[in-house]
DNA sequence: GCACCTGATGTCAGTCACTGTCATCGCGTA
DNA sequence: TACGCGATGACAGTGACTGACATCAGGTGC
């Protein structure tokens, strides 16, 4: 692999989020990231597609929730099916609250971000629907609970990383779970 | 207002369509855009603050939609509620179904454009959660009522557009809805 | 030990989205 | 008729992103 200084990937992407968080956003360049990391622009550009993207790629999310939903028991309840995914999520952040929110706040200052943020989440929904249909689940159900879970995913991720001291995320999304089923249920 | 050849607001959202549906959005240059509606670039960019933004400028959606969620009948059930805006937001699309699949394919295509779509979706998320509230839902319900909408929404126009004919998208939004509560209900 | 291959990086020129600034133009108004 | 004002044009500048080509370090085959 690396018979350069390694980890060229992951200095850019330190560089990145701290230039964004010390100086914002806008007023970073890609020349400056890349300096930090002692790399040019043109190799910054190798590693990510863009300026946006240093901030979103590598995370495991998706492919932890998605294969938590694919193996979960062939006989569990589609709402089960969508809890075992949602701990798999949240089990990702254990111990990370400090991480992510720092990053978290880069992300929501700047439109340009949380676009970002929503395309990824959109993706997730559309590989979790497939996964649902994989289970023989028919649509639309599949891609309306898909949408729902990620929902409950927005919202719960919102709520843990505003609470003061990290806490357990499952617990958290499970609860909203629950609290969905009595919406749908009219309560 | 126009004291010069008027609506160049709308002459310029025309164009745009047109050329990122002819010749691709990434092939569109806004100078393009603006020579074809009579003007120059640095007039498009005081319409509209981007290249993106011309498809999504002065969509009533969101009014519409937050609107009549704010409008129900103050006893609706949640549900109910949720479906009112729902219904608000099909009338918008009636009689449009050949302009809206023609826009929906050039946003679909490219990636910047579906995140602009998007981030107006959670705009619409935050409106709505807004109004749940102002209606006395406590949160987190009303967040997790307005994201569930909007998902239902999101899976509904999706279907809408896909149909080879016009259908009427309220009850469609009504049947997705009905199953939502099938599924949080564990069926 | 040497020539060669290969993948990661550097260099450079170029396009285009977007912005700040100032000039200009056409209409309403005093 | 002179003036004000909002919309537009002209122009220079920044920075994200791309394509093409050179270079460099390490492994490979001989």
């Amino acid at each position: 692999m690396g018979r350069w200084e390694p980890n060229a990937r992951q200095r850019l992407a330190e560089a990145a989020l701290r230039l964004y968080g010390e100086q914002g956003y806008e007023q970073t360049t890609v020349a400056q990231i890349a300096r930090q990391a002692g790399l040019t622009e043109r190799t910054f550009f190798r590693h990510y597609a863009d300026k946006r993207e240093v901030l979103f790629a590598g995370s495991p999310l998706q492919e932890l929730f998605v294969t938590a939903v694919a193996e979960a028991a062939p006989d569990a309840a589609l709402l089960d099916v969508v809890g075992a995914g949602l701990d798999a999520a949240s089990g990702m952040f254990r111990g990370r609250h400090e991480y992510a929110l720092r990053r978290q706040a880069v992300v929501e200052a700047h439109q340009e971000l949380r676009e970002r943020e929503l395309i990824k989440l959109a993706a997730l929904a559309t590989a979790l629907a497939g996964a649902l249909r994989d289970r023989g689940v028919p649509e639309p159900t599949a891609t309306l609970t898909a949408e729902t879970g990620v929902a409950v995913f927005k919202v719960g991720f919102e709520r843990w990383i505003r609470a003061a001291e990290e806490t357990d995320m499952a617990p958290l999304m499970r609860g909203l779970l629950a609290e969905l089923g009595r919406v749908a249920a009219g309560a």
